[in-house]
DNA sequence: CTGAAAGCGCTTACAG
DNA sequence: CTGAAAGCGCTTACAG
């Protein structure tokens, strides 16, 4: 029976209903619902029979209204058409969904000043928790997550800052380890490739440096930053740029595997010879890397268990627990192909 | 000043605030803001003014409990790994959050139960609207829907049933004409190879089907249909297989750009000659598509466009209003490229 | 065109 | 350990 057009009655089951049926006060029923201690198990034994008998589920707005905040996290990426976000994102959504929590994503676009707006537009609508893709905000948008005093972890590079807290690994050791990599393998001149120039791009920069320096290899003539946004197109520009203007280069490191794909491709339609002639590797182990021809050789992120743990650990903090560990630290691996 | 420990006050600034400040009642307020009309417009100015010199913002929870809804539309798609709904989602978002709606993304990984699941949780938090792909649907899925009265676009199939609201093309007219560009390039022995086997898909495989029908060319021993997610990786797996079982083959369509992408990665492999000796198509006109080697022929569908469209019905739903079209046929283009 | 009252469905802070 | 009252910040339905 539809409720009457001229009464403001949703026609929903409320907390009230579960109340009266299991005989006890509206308030023992929220207690009871929230795992808040201190009920009488016999009463929650009540509550939870008539919950069950009724079909009652919480009202979300209600519940925000009241409480200090929503049933939902946010998560603030980059964007989505870097496939490593959406792994990220889904990891994110698989540990927190049965939690009872939604997922709310929003883009920034790499740029900062977008960031602060999402931020701001999210914490209007009160989030439980938020997760935050790196540490390179406006200060806006830093004084809007102290003030919020909603929990929040940073993920994809890690802190040791005290009350941060953070899921990731070194971007830095990331690098050189890859830079090593193609050290070993016997190469010199090693060239660095990226786009988009993101806070994580320029910290790998720095592990290659590092790596190159230390062995007085670095040239800084082999960097090539592209602030565009990194796609396979762009990745065979450069690589096609790199190769006429740097003839000696005997490897190029790309920042990511989009452009080391679109690289390798570019190699193929210009028939050079990879690895023989020049060494292609990339980072992030994305999609179709292990594909390409010949096989990328990339460094494997992981950023599925940075979500899931980054999760973990909000749904602790969101608790009103603190984690065992505020910074989790889930590491990276050389993943050696034939294109180096 | 922080809000004292002991009492409930946000410290927030409401409705109730502005309404005094503009020496008008809350309720006038209310209207004002939600552009109802029937205020005065010197009111409405005073109220505007108030919030202005305030820096008032309505609380998304306050709204939703009082109204019958939330500021926020449900999105809900199969997966986030195919760009294809990605670039879906970035245009919902980008059209609806001018408007003041936030945008929740389901995830029902092409599973009609698991639809079912994430549908009733979004229902749960009284979305203002929902944009949901495709028609195939469980029947409890239906229920909900037509229950919940929830204004609704489906995208990327278009519908003509009465009361249905829908922007995207013919899957499997664009099969049709993709089929036919093979036929028209004297292909005669043309294959369909797919995968995921989501409805779209299946329109498309009806579209290989009419066109080749049509000539008497089809055979069904030239489908191949593969339940397990797309991928590169698949892609040039059933292309081997494709080759080797049927070497007759002349052209292989892909149902989407990935398989095929990875079909021409597996050809430049094992030095088989495309387009010479096989054709390889593929749909959607994916990231990379444009790089490969040779590069792909393929159907662009707009994505974008279709997310654009569905956000503006929505938004025009959702004021109460009917849009000029219930359908919105945004067509596709078949992208001629060197692989066929 | 404008408003006073009531209510949306929960939880908080207090009291016992 | 449990509850009666008040309140979160809006909008609805009614009346004028």
């Amino acid at each position: 029976m539809p409720p009457s057009k001229r009464s403001r009655a949703t026609g929903r089951i409320t907390l009230a209903d579960v109340a009266s049926a299991a005989r006890v006060s509206p308030i023992t029923v929220s207690r009871a619902l929230r795992g808040e201690r201190g009920v009488a198990s016999d009463l929650v034994e009540r509550v939870q029979a008539a919950v069950r008998k009724l079909g009652y589920v919480p009202d979300p707005a209600a519940r925000a209204l009241a409480s200090a905040h929503g049933s939902h996290v946010g998560v603030l990426v980059p964007a989505l058409s870097n496939a490593l976000f959406v792994d990220l994102i889904e990891a994110v959504q698989r540990t927190l969904r049965p939690a009872g929590y939604q997922t709310l994503v929003g883009l920034t676009h790499y740029d900062k000043s977008e960031e602060e707006q999402v931020l701001r537009e999210q914490l209007l609508h009160r989030p439980a928790g938020l997760v935050v893709t790196g540490f390179d905000h406006s200060p806006a948008t830093r004084a809007l997550m102290a003030q919020s005093d909603v929990p929040c972890v940073h993920v994809m590079e890690t802190s040791s800052d005290p009350g941060v807290h953070s899921v990731g690994f070194s971007q830095r050791d990331a690098a050189a380890a890859l830079t090593r990599h193609l050290l070993d393998r016997g190469r010199r001149r090693i060239a660095f490739a990226a786009a988009q120039l993101d806070p994580r791009t320029m910290q790998r920069l720095e592990g290659w440096r590092d790596e190159l320096s230390r062995r007085g290899l670095h040239d800084p003539r082999l960097e090539w930053m592209n602030p565009a946004p990194s796609s396979m197109a762009l990745g065979a520009q450069m690589f096609e740029q790199i190769l006429s203007q740097r003839p000696a280069v005997d490897a190029i490191f790309f920042c990511n595997d989009d452009l080391a794909q679109g690289a390798l491709l570019a190699a193929t339609r210009l028939r050079i010879a990879v690895p023989r002639q020049v060494a292609v590797a990339g980072f992030n182990d994305l999609t179709g890397s292990d594909q390409m021809v010949p096989a990328l050789t990339t460094v494997r992120t992981p950023r599925g268990e940075i979500g899931a743990a980054a999760a973990r650990m909000l749904l602790e903090l969101m608790q009103g627990r603190e984690p065992q560990q505020p910074t989790v630290d889930v590491g990276f691996e050389v993943v050696v192909r034939d294109s180096t």
